[in-house]
DNA sequence: CTTAGGG
DNA sequence: CCCTAAG
């Protein structure tokens, strides 16, 4: 039996390769008296039963479920242990031998894939391109199988599916909130679940088979089962997540990968981080990028004196490895530093003109529709730094592209209009605050009680 | 959830 | 940019 090889399984049909395929064919060839001996090997008890196929599925099944045990990694407790092996409803071996092996050779196969996990799924699309129509065959085989094992191992059924229960009972707090309020994170929960959710239905009919498939056939690789458990910070929980499976980070971050490339085949940077940082907000489009790079130079509203050539033409999709999170505890943080772009800036400023500075969700909402990676918190901030900026800034540089410094990204004049707007809505930063909103209103700075004399 | 402010 | 207190 440890012979045979899940891989070489393909090769059955057009090239007969029995070496691996003894314990099988040993099993065929038994008579009925051997195969007692056998039945009684594996289960520990004689057995009356005389039908020659009977007994080779139930020899099989015994020898899958002590390969089962030995192989199991959970176990979950719900009045009874249950237990996990590592690759759990894999029956939907096709395996290409016909109508010559019964289903006894099946199982063996199952028992050889719960062992190479990692290559269930090179082998079933091996197996479904060269099967052809043996595949009929093989579906009824296991199918029938199938019933077989019904009554043989319930250890076996309560499978991916428990664990699946029970973090959605965990989140459960979470789910009804996901669907009502939330809007982008909602969505994406609803899409997952619809993926998992007909694999248990299905799988409850006995037929593990086709949750086999649908689980492989979503995501193409098989996912953690703690990416179930999310909280309302997705983006956490990844982090969490990574740090708690160090070693599955790589099969995580290639999923993710991939469920982006479904999603948008445009963002091109490899990191891994950004990459997290994107699923976790789901709303970023690559089409925002586009159109930003796009509409970045034109815009001359504020800015036809100025020639700049830092307005960061170097792109937004690779722009940022600033993703430095590597200390568990309070270490540096600053998972995502977006350079804050010229358009971006005039749009912030515009905004404020328009709405009002400390409108700042409206001015997200309105103006920086498509920026959706700034929050409203984030264009208070920019407008902060923006006003100390302005207020910062020297006669001289005043009217001039003042190139002086390096590190001086926003030109003149949009500092100018920025102080402008400051001073217009009396935002001030340094003086006094009872004047504030009086004084916009064009009365004197100085006497607060104006109206009221 | 939105603002404002400190860090 | 992050975090949090306050509406």
């Amino acid at each position: 039996m440890e012979g045979g090889s899940s891989t070489s399984a393909g090769y059955i049909s057009s090239k007969p390769d029995f070496s691996k395929l003894k314990g099988e064919i040993c099993l065929d060839n038994l008579s009925i008296k051997e195969l007692h001996e056998v039945f009684k090997a594996t289960f520990g008890r004689d057995t009356t039963v005389k039908d020659k196929q009977w007994l080779k599925r139930r020899i099989a099944m015994g020898l899958t479920n002590s390969c089962d045990v030995s192989t199991t990694t959970f176990v979950i407790k719900d009045n009874k242990l249950v237990k996990e092996g590592k690759e759990d409803s894999s029956n939907n071996v096709n395996l290409p031998t016909g109508k010559e092996y019964p289903a006894a050779s099946i199982e063996y196969h199952v028992d050889l894939l719960n062992s190479h996990g990692s290559q269930i799924d090179e082998l079933q699309t091996t197996s479904g391109t060269r099967l052809g129509n043996n595949g009929v065959e093989n579906n009824y085989a296991s199918e029938d199988l199938a019933a077989d094992q019904r009554a043989a191992k319930r250890v076996r059924k309560p499978t991916k599916r428990y664990i699946e229960e029970l973090s959605e009972a965990e989140s459960k707090e979470y789910s009804g909130r996901f669907i009502t309020s939330t809007r982008n994170i909602g969505i994406r929960h609803l899409t997952s679940k619809s993926h998992v959710r007909p694999a248990r239905n299905l799988s409850l009919e006995g037929r593990t088979v086709i949750m086999r498939l649908d689980s492989l056939g979503g995501s193409g690789i098989r996912v953690p089962c703690v990416c179930r458990v999310r909280r309302s910070r997705p983006r956490k929980n990844v982090m969490a997540l990574l740090k708690f499976h160090p070693s599955g980070m790589g099969m995580t971050a290639t999923f993710v990968r991939k469920d982006l490339d479904i999603r948008s085949s445009l963002i091109d940077n490899g990191s891994v981080n950004k990459l997290l940082e994107v699923k976790s907000s789901p709303e970023e489009t690559p089409q925002q990028f586009v159109t930003e790079s796009k509409k970045e130079k034109p815009s001359a509203e504020l800015g036809r004196n100025m020639g700049l050539k830092y307005v960061d033409p170097s792109g937004y999709t690779s722009d940022d490895n600033v993703a430095t999170v590597p200390t568990a505890k309070g270490g540096t943080r600053r998972k995502h530093h977006r350079a804050w772009t010229l358009s971006e800036v005039m749009k912030l400023v515009e905004g404020v003109s328009k709405y009002g500075a400390g409108r700042w969700s409206e001015i997200k909402r309105l103006a920086f529709a498509s920026y959706s990676y700034r929050t409203s918190v984030d264009l208070k901030d920019k407008w902060r730094n923006l006003l100390k900026a302005s207020f910062a800034l020297t006669p001289a540089d005043k009217g001039v592209n003042s190139r002086k410094h390096p590190s001086m990204p926003i030109p003149a004049p949009i500092l100018l209009r920025v102080r402008e707007l400051a001073e217009m809505q009396a935002q001030v930063p340094a003086p006094n605050p009872s004047a504030s909103k009086l004084a916009a209103c064009g009365g004197s700075v100085n006497e607060p009680r104006l109206g009221y004399l």
